[in-house]
RNA sequence: GCGGGCGUCGCCAAGUGGUUAAGGCAGCGGCUUGUGGCGCCGCUAUUCGGGGGUUCGAAUCCCCUCGCUCGCCCCA
């Protein structure tokens, strides 16, 4: 038979990764909550509509790459290829912008049907904060810095900041005739890429990797000069702001995004050390979207990170291997009952406790005992059984003693054993 | 969807047409049936992702297929 494996682009997260996961997990819930921000979670599935009216009917992510069915109900779902649209409806259904603002992080899968490749799965998980009814440039710069500082404090280096503004949308969509006649004009000298994307997404030539584009590009009108005077202000005002909070940005005119409901502020940190996947965190203001959703015109703020980019930035520093405090050695029917028994209540002490239930030799177990790096064995057999007593014996990783004490305990006397042992493991 | 690279034991790997497919790690068993780390001994792929073909002979050559991987597009 053949071997069964997961699905091309979904990625099993095995024990070793498992742990990295939750300290990054935990590490942000308690750096978001610090910032007033509340969990919020919604379904993976999601009616189709709501990604193809807020995302945006031609951009990739609704045109190509979403994971879409028809139920048994004849509706059309779609998994959800990001979370910002998801937490939009769900603000709206339940009124939780009737208080005004609202402060929301999310954390889980997001699905896109692409060609995998570094930094980039079909199934991925994003961490993403939203933001609702708070419109200024400080507002802006407050969310970016706890986006930026989330980072620094997991000591992840060589990242940018990149900022750009995409005026409000009747500003651009000024900007996107102009450019298209003018491109037009030039057509020939685009690469093939950039001629294609002219009918479809226009804007995103803008970040065209050809080196002829790119010329031709300096020609070209350019965004800022298309910007309204409010746009321009506010802009200004986040750079102002950021280099007051001794946060670096680079203003890059060539940053788009790819979904339609970004507006003014859009920002992306990226890093070098990622392949060519490079953006680790994207975001940026969407003012229109909550009400193109049916809800009262409500401005909006938010980003993404990807968590499974942060995690290759990160290293195994913070990595920690589950070590055993006692590993409970045993042999013969009454003591594995008895071992057991111990096993539970030394864990209701908080003490870490690995019991071997092998039933295989002494020796086999010693030895096992030792590779799991655990501080102590605690040896339970048909003798102590007998006596009445358990042993301690203390493992050492580095050198052999022949002279390893043994501590002897009696059975009955679990409370010696167990201040012992808490005691050593505070002092040691 | 389009390009490039790669697929040999749980993991890392040698092997590029010729007798039984190296080696290392891990695992298991033993030396040591109640005491670990070191050491020594033994065991663990009838088979080289799968299917065809060429050949006296294929893991090695050819074709197809599947998968992985890197890049393009796009995004986190």
């Amino acid at each position: 038979m053949k071997q069964l494996q997961s699905l091309r682009g979904m990625v099993d997260v095995l024990p070793g990764e498992t742990e990295r996961w939750q300290a990054v997990e935990s590490i942000s819930r308690e750096h978001l909550s610090r910032a007033g921000f509340k969990e919020i979670r919604t379904p993976l599935l999601e009616v189709t509509d709501l990604f193809s009216r807020s995302i945006g009917e031609a951009t990739d992510v609704v045109s190509k790459e979403m994971y879409s069915f028809i139920d048994r109900g004849d509706r059309s779902c779609t998994l959800r290829p990001e979370g910002t649209a998801a937490v939009v409806r769900a603000v709206l259904e339940h009124g939780l912008l009737n208080k005004g603002f609202q402060r929301l992080w999310y954390c889980g899968p997001m699905f896109r049907y692409e060609r995998p490749q570094t930094g980039r799965q079909r199934q991925f998980h994003q961490l993403g904060v939203e933001c609702f009814g708070m419109n200024s440039p400080t507002s802006d710069a407050e969310v970016i810095s706890i986006a930026w500082d989330l980072l620094s404090c997991l000591r992840i280096e060589g990242l940018v900041l990149e900022i750009n503004s995409l005026g409000a949308s009747l500003d651009r969509k000024k900007y996107r005739d102009e450019l298209v006649d003018w491109l037009k004009v030039h057509f020939e000298k685009l690469d093939l890429d950039s001629k294609q994307r002219l009918d479809t997404n226009p804007l995103r030539i803008l970040d065209s990797k050809s080196k002829q584009t790119q010329d031709l590009l300096q020609e070209a009108p350019q965004l800022k000069d298309f910007l309204c005077e409010e746009s321009t202000q506010r802009f200004l005002a986040l750079q102002e702001i950021l280099k007051h909070l001794k946060i670096p940005f680079k203003v890059n005119p060539c940053l788009v995004r790819g979904l339609d409901y970004y507006s003014h502020t859009a920002f992306e940190i990226t890093s070098h050390h990622l392949g060519s996947q490079a953006t680790v965190c994207g975001g940026g203001r969407y003012d229109g979207l909550v009400g193109e959703l049916g809800g009262s015109p409500t401005s909006g703020f938010g980003w993404a990170i990807g968590l499974e980019r942060l995690l290759m930035l990160l290293g195994d520093s913070i990595h920690r291997n589950w070590i055993p405090d006692v590993y409970v050695v045993n042999r013969g029917i009454k003591a594995e009952i008895s071992a057991l028994v111990l096993a539970r209540k030394l864990r209701a002490f908080d003490l870490r406790v690995q019991l071997d239930s092998s039933g295989a030799s002494f020796s086999k177990q010693f030895k096992r005992a030792d590779r799991s790096s655990a501080t102590w064995a605690l040896v339970l057999g048909d003798d102590e059984v007998t006596n009445g007593e358990v042993r301690l014996k203390r493992l050492h990783s580095n050198k052999m003693s022949s002279t390893v004490k043994e501590h002897i305990f009696s059975s009955s006397d679990l409370e010696g054993l167990m201040s012992f042992l808490l005691d050593e493991k505070v002092t040691r």
